[in-house]
DNA sequence: ACAATATAGTTTGTAAAACAAACTAAGTCA
DNA sequence: TGACTTAGTTTGTTTTACAAACTATATTGT
């Protein structure tokens, strides 16, 4: 993925940098999640719920997939029992999903890990670039509003 | 994924800049590939076939995943007549793994469209601000030596 | 040289993840 | 009420991934 005649293997384009960056984080979530039988989707799915009780289809938008992987991806976690599904009470079609104390503990312990990792990962910048690479990770994200709401 | 009391939603942590960042740019090359009917996995095995000639089991090392999903994996790509399996001339058990001109061109495509998107999506950083990201990026990665050489 | 061992890759069996199309049940609207 | 829409599931397929068992080839020690 280095393309550029202008730059050598040290000096990463801004492109290379992220995509290269993207999976070291993605490896680190999924080590993590490997480490309580979580998928890196499992691990964003009880990260929507921590605080948000979603209906199925709203969960479809949050993860970008279609409505028909929501159900088995909700059924093996309600197998594990870490959601719930409950009836909504205004429109007896519809689920509400909400995490279980179960679901609650692995994510608490599950974020707390993917700190500690993540923490590491960054632990050769210093305090100043570590902000400058929060803000610049932030302006980034603001403006590409996913709108995944 | 935010349970830090010193930071408001619009103020990540590095943690969940990282995180959300490395879905963000996940998803763009999801999509990206998706154009072109191919995986993230698949366009990995591309990009890393670019300048690689890699055995079986040197693939299985740098895709981190376990050599029994690396025959799939390249079986699919051969299918498709993106790569090739060429008998290694010293060990006749083994394999070379290269890319067909086809595989190339796609590869080729392919990253230009993410490179396009992923410029698309810092375009509201300045000039400065990117190369201080690339730099950060750059800084991360080379001390996480992740090894998969 | 050759038996024992190690290595490269595949096969087999299983499960999760994802999609699309068809379907069911419940809501809405004219 | 009848037509339509919406929420979610089912069915069937494909890809991805693993682990254990297996095959074929290399390597090593004697």
């Amino acid at each position: 993925m280095n393309n550029n005649p202008l730059q050598n293997q040290n000096d990463l384009s801004i492109v290379d940098g992220l995509v290269q960056l993207s999976f070291l984080v993605q490896e680190i979530l999924g080590r993590v999640g490997a480490e309580h039988g979580l998928s890196i989707i499992q691990l964003r799915l009880l990260g929507i719920l921590r605080d948000r009780e979603p209906s199925m289809l709203q969960l479809a938008k949050h993860l970008n997939l279609d409505k028909s992987s929501i159900t088995g991806l909700v059924d093996r976690a309600e197998r594990r029992g870490l959601v719930e599904r409950n009836v909504s009470p205004n429109d007896r079609r519809g689920y509400n999903v909400s995490v279980t104390s179960a679901g609650r503990e692995l994510i608490q312990i599950g974020s707390e890990e993917v700190e500690r990792q993540l923490s590491a990962a960054v632990e050769g910048l210093s305090e100043t670039e570590r902000s400058q690479l929060a803000a610049l990770a932030a302006k980034i994200l603001g403006s590409s509003v996913s709108s995944n709401e």
